[in-house]
DNA sequence: TTTATTTTGTGATTTTATTCACGAAAAAAC
DNA sequence: GTTTTTTCGTGAATAAAATCACAAAATAAA
């Protein structure tokens, strides 16, 4: 019933919904949607059929109710809270970035093992990795980043499960195995670059 | 043929050959790749067979000649540059980002509006955007990445096209559209976020 | 009010992707 | 050298995803 694409193309109406928001659009209809997201009008509706989200015949979907919903089916109604292990280049990106304010992502701590990235006094505090487990049973956080180097992201992961998270979001370029007390998903850039690359290459090969 | 996530496979699996190989791994079978990738052994024959890697019936597939058939399909048998538009946290993390020189990717300068930014004596220099395409077309870059704030997104990517760019990763979080001559991949972190959310809370959901 | 038009919602159909299953080849064991 | 074991390669079968197509509802027009 839930795929992961599936969720992945109810953010991007998501998305879609505010954008047309901010256009003044009072409905949106399915055909809109799948314009702005690149799928067909029939995917819209398939995919909102399956989670109980409806519409007007002849009307559409009004956006704010809609919003609701997606947000609502994407447990996105409530602040979301989020650590991050490893505040390097990338850990103090996604620290630093304020566009997840806007939406209900809450970066709420990092944790590093090098003294010089610690500062107690930042919205989002960087603290030693050893006050991991304490900071998320004390702040109820069960959403993890792991944006460590390879070789230590196996060791963190084990240290956030210890701590109780329920989800990690992974960068760091090896697969690390979902349970089912814990949802990894790896997302590896490098990956990304290597299918930007095949699909260029093989549009502009000159043998086909 | 050459679907996405056909791919995006190969790529793991080649990750998971060279992490095979580093443990001294000379030959490897489809049970192996399936493993470290999450996929069933099938699922790598299949793949390999369409685009014609074979192994040896009984004696799997030999690492290195693994690699070398790998690398030729996806392209990277060859350095591929890359130029970064927006210098910000994220540009500025896949620019220093070393792990990418292990591999064949080449970030070969940056772009940005900041004057701020620039850096001319750097390993990748950071330009002004207005000489983005003399050094594109100077240099033969036809790849580049896009981390410039969303309203900037579409502006640089009209720049890209002009001149002559073939690739764009987009982190912007605004679909921009392929066309024949350009293709996209827009990867939305905040998507990915979301996507974590979802199976978390409705794994954790205590209604089901 | 009646008729025409638009757009949803969803079963039926088609397409695409994955897995199954087994013959053939290669290596190992006997 | 023969038999056994293992693993590939791939066509056939199954499963999953996307699209089609159309009745039903809602609105607008007449
Ligand atoms: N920066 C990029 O653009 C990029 C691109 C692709 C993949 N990645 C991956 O993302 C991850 C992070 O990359 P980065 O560039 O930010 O690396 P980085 O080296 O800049 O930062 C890593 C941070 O992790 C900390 N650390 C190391 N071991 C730790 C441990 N055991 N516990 C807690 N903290 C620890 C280090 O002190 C450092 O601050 C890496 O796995 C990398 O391969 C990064
Ligand atoms: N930082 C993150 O963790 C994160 C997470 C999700 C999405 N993103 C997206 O990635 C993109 C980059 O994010 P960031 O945090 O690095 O932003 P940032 O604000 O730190 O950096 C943006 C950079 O782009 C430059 N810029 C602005 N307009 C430009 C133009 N027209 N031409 C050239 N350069 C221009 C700015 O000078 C700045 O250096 C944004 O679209 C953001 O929404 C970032």
């Amino acid at each position: 019933m839930s795929t992961r694409s599936r969720i992945l193309r109810l953010s991007r109406y998501k998305n879609a919904a505010i954008r047309l928001k901010s256009l003044n659009f009072v409905k949106v209809f399915s055909d809109n949607l799948g314009d702005a997201t690149g799928v067909t009008a029939s995917q819209v509706r398939k995919d909102f059929s399956i989670f109980g989200i409806s519409g007007n015949r002849r009307g559409g979907y009004q956006v704010d109710e809609l919003l609701v919903q997606l947000n609502k089916v994407l447990g996105k109604d409530k602040p979301q809270k989020f650590i991050v292990v490893g505040v390097g280049n990338l850990g103090r990106a996604l620290i630093n970035y304020p566009g997840f304010g806007k939406s209900e992502i809450r970066i709420v701590a990092g944790f590093d093992i090098d003294p010089a990235k610690y500062n107690r006094k930042a919205d989002a505090p960087i603290l030693p990795i050893d006050e991991l487990a304490g900071f998320a049973k004390a702040n109820e956080v069960e959403l993890a980043i792991i944006a460590v180097p390879d070789f230590a992201a196996q060791g963190v992961f084990e240290k956030l499960i210890k701590a109780g998270i329920k989800g990690v979001l992974n960068f760091a370029p090896i697969r690390l195995k979902s349970d089912d007390n814990v949802t990894v998903h790896n997302l590896n850039l490098e990956t990304e670059f290597e299918n930007l690359i095949y699909f260029v290459n093989t549009k502009t090969s000159p043998t086909e």
